[in-house]
DNA sequence: GGCGCAAGCGCACACGTTTGCAGTATGATT
DNA sequence: AATCATACTGCAAACGTGTGCGCTTGCGCC
């Protein structure tokens, strides 16, 4: 335990500045004894100490990943994508879930900015006013998934959730729609009110006419959307077909319809958002609209590492949503 | 960006020590020139340096954490609770996927050691038997979880896998079924045949002798689930109730049922094992096994920071796993 | 007035690296 | 033989912090 340079140094008979080049393969050093080196650090069981190094490179090779939780698979799959290229390019990750707490979020951009991370990655459908600039004069970059929002270091990826709303409302109106609600997250979240901008226009696109009726508040997990859909089934106007925010969402929306005993598609389409993994597996299985979440995770990292090697040219990205077909929806029954 | 103590200490008129004991709230400062100096830093905006105290501190505050794959909802439940639990004791979490690819073990390691955490957290169904070995000599206190296993510095947590087996086989035979059956998980994993030594037990316990038969081989994940589900199904004697290796594998059964025109649970019963959180709002509701993820990440994290205190009494803990009772179970039809 | 004690502070070293610069051989060139 | 380039290697400073030890100062006590 604890075998530095210097001690590697004093078995090899040199000074620590020459094991420093020589594990660094420098062409300073003869390669006879590079090797010789090498070939002790080896026995001796040497880690280099990537703190003292970090601090005179200035470099930690870390970054930050704030989520809101990761216990929600659409995160979860970006976060592997995260890591994952992280890795394969000699990056650390260090998580902070903020639980959507200003607390915990004080805590996360407090103890990364200690830490001396590298740049950032932020993956939260609200951003906390008095989050970001603490985040930015901070001084490193920062990417954010999901939320675009602009500032000095900041770069941002996303899917086009407006359109994303559009295509989703579009498939059900080909089908022959009319009476469509939307499943809403509370509207303080930019992606659902870009959704439900998608769905209005697409409405208004077919000359339909955008009704507050149908529209219910959830906040994307089950439980609130089964309460929303109860909501919603108990005013006058029943709707033929139900677009919600996400797929969590979905999830507790045929829950609630399956308990009082309507079928889907049969009586009700349903369509859901993300395309998490599970939801192909769902009894029916949910035709949703496909953010690549992984990709996501991927090139969020490859925009950050561009950024890190100083990189100029680097562009906000904002990937184009594709609609899934599968079992949940279907043209309405005959009236 | 890069106020340092000494910097703070040219503005007080002061020595760094004095600057560094100030900030914290060491006695041997006045309280005069204590609150000053810290005033001070509040303007300068400074920001320790972790990397640089932890140098000589010896301790980085910081806690590794490696999983198979983040984007397993039963893992990031549990790397919630250790996330969670960490920053309440300003603990910070590096996280690492291996993917249970080799390459990327070794990878994780390696930077975890580098980067010097002060303990290791590792929740993988199957350790590479090269793997603990690594992690140990390198010194640090390590948290196995759902993996009992012993070494110097290693502790573990985990649920009853055995007994989770029986209780599930329990209530099936206690329903009336006698043809049931199981569901794995590549037989390299522990947990997997610890779950099925406990179905056997339990049939063997009512009287039934085990059949091989009545085993298919999963890998936890929907699509294997689906395969060996039909793989069950076209050999002649058919089951009446299913239990899994887990969820993800329950989820993937059903759906093969559903696509074969079989009922659940009219027809054949199932049940899974972990109760991850969106099981409740299938269709139907999952009878499963609850393992306590996010308290047994709690509870991991709990016991590493005891063992970094240096708490010498340090157990292994198991916990009880409890039956959940909900719909894709009955007692099985006349014949 | 001498002494001791406590409080408050600074010096200097340590932690393990990287790196600019200077130094020392060795051999080649004039 | 003197000079010089080349190829290595070592010195020392720096990164930002914590901390043992010693120094000064002020005060109370005999």
């Amino acid at each position: 335990m604890g075998v530095s340079i210097k001690d590697i140094a004093r078995a090899a008979g040199v000074s620590h500045s020459t094991v420093s080049r020589a594990l660094a393969d420098s062409p300073l050093v003869k390669e006879e004894t590079r090797e010789r080196i090498k070939q002790l650090a080896q026995e001796m069981g040497y880690s280099p100490h990537a703190l003292a190094r970090s601090l005179v490179t200035r470099r930690t090779q870390t970054v930050g990943v704030v989520v809101t939780t990761i216990a929600d698979p659409f995160v979860s799959e970006i976060v592997r994508g995260l890591e994952e290229t992280g890795q394969n390019h000699g990056y650390t990750i260090i998580l902070c879930n903020s639980n959507a707490e200003p607390r915990r979020e004080l805590a996360a951009v407090k103890a990364l900015r200690e830490k001396r991370v590298d740049g950032i990655i932020v993956t939260a459908s609200r951003i906390g006013d008095l989050y970001l600039p603490l985040l930015e004069d901070f001084g490193v970059p920062i990417v954010l998934i999901n939320n675009q929002q602009t500032g000095k270091y900041v770069y941002s990826i996303g899917t086009d959730d407006l359109r994303g709303g559009q295509i989703a409302t579009e498939h059900l109106l080909s089908l022959g729609h009319t009476r469509i609600a939307y499943i809403a997250s509370p509207n303080n979240v930019n992606s659902s009110q870009a959704r439900m901008d998608g769905y209005r226009a697409a409405l208004e696109a077919a000359g339909i006419a955008f009704d507050p009726a149908l529209v219910a508040d959830g906040d994307g997990r089950p439980a609130a959307a089964m309460r929303a859909t109860e909501h919603l089934l108990s005013r006058g106007i029943r709707p033929t077909a139900i677009f919600c925010y996400n797929d969590m969402t979905a999830i507790g929306t045929i829950r609630a319809l399956r308990k009082a005993g309507i079928r889907v598609p049969d009586d009700i389409s349903v369509v859901g958002y993300d395309d998490i993994p599970i939801v192909e597996y769902l009894d029916p299985p949910l035709t949703t609209i496909r953010q690549r979440k992984y990709d996501m995770g991927c090139m969020a990292m490859d925009m950050l590492l561009r950024l890190l090697n100083g990189a100029a040219d680097v562009q906000d990205v904002t990937i184009e949503p594709t609609l899934v077909l599968r079992e949940s929806t279907s043209a309405p029954r005959r009236a």
